[in-house]
DNA sequence: TCTCTATTTGAGCATACACTCTAATTTGAG
DNA sequence: CTCAAATTAGAGTGTATGCTCAAATAGAGA
């Protein structure tokens, strides 16, 4: 993988993979049909990649990356601010979005490693919004604080996981709804 | 299928394709595991149902209509009659709860047949909260009470989502939070 | 140009899948 | 008890999957 030419293929197989868990899921990506959406043939797949496997975590490691933006900003955004960050990779990024929710549920199963990832990378985004929340209502106990920002990150999971059914649908208008219902609710 | 032992083992096999799709998901869920797991031969499946779809559709029944109980009072049910339902359904009915999650997702890619049920009762779940919160705020305009019904459905099947990853999670807390923000945000 | 690798090719392997078929066994009404 | 129908047994079918491998081709430094 030194010259140009496998970079590039390299490329088009993550891209293909990526389009392929946003529109079939996990297990409807195969190999086969990562070469074709590539344009390349299983031996030069396995050239670049162990497994299977390993395509698919690079991709999931490209959504979970893409959920959070601008990490040395971390300290100082506001709920809003986080919430809008969240619609925007929701609308701009919709086949990592994709990604993104079906690994909650079709890789939580079977693939340890992708679960442990979510998890992790989930309660993550829980600290994050809750630090965001304390630092907006100071008078708020970190315990409800924490519990508060869990229920708004799963809400609007359970937003995504609906447009997965169907791409048409608004996130943003039920986003912001989430958002100011919560702050109402303080 | 006119004799008890038939019907004794149509139960065994349903049985088992529930608690596979629960813990593995629909592609997860192969022939080999339900005969397994129901002690029957694949011979035996196939002389009680046509084909592994069919089984998994009776389950995913099940499971659609297990998530509104009570339909006859329907028209009298409060917002939070709603909640409460939906919460003893997660928590007393965990398999069919993993079965119903898994279908907005895994489900929709693959199968027209599944992602047309689920959405068709995804948005008579929607008509149903909007009507109790609309008896409870007159002044709200229908669709102003629609949206707010619809994101608060997603957000529970958010909180549902996160409990296929983690049992062990409180569904209840969240989902009340959710319902009391609801009604607070107004 | 020559040479050594990186890359691509594409046929082929073992396995797992959904599903079928025939023969044996069990059931229960008459 | 009889016997046809219902049910099971279990080997076997074709196909798709993830993956391998030897040979052919293309790339870049000498």
């Amino acid at each position: 993988m030194r010259y140009k030419a496998g970079l590039e293929t390299r490329d088009r197989i993550l891209q293909a993979t990526r389009v392929l868990i946003a529109s079939e899921g996990l297990d409807g990506t195969t190999i086969k049909a990562i070469c074709e959406q590539a344009g390349v043939l299983p031996g030069s797949f396995y050239n670049l990649f162990d497994s299977k496997e390993q395509a698919i975590l690079s991709v999931v490691r490209q959504a979970i990356d893409a959920v959070d933006p601008d990490p040395e900003h971390q300290g100082k955004d506001t709920l809003a601010d986080l919430v809008e960050a969240y619609i925007r990779f929701v609308t701009e990024q919709g086949d990592l979005a994709r990604v993104y929710i079906r690994l909650a549920i079709s890789g939580s199963a079977n693939n340890p490693e992708i679960k442990g990832r979510t998890m992790r990378h989930h309660e993550g985004r829980v600290v994050r919004f809750a630090a965001a929340l304390s630092r907006e209502h100071p008078m708020m106990s970190d315990a409800e604080a924490e519990r508060r920002a869990e229920t708004l990150v799963m809400a609007l999971n359970g937003i995504t996981m609906h447009k997965v059914m169907d791409p048409n649908f608004d996130v943003a208008v039920h986003a912001r709804s989430l958002l100011s219902d919560a702050l109402a609710g303080v």
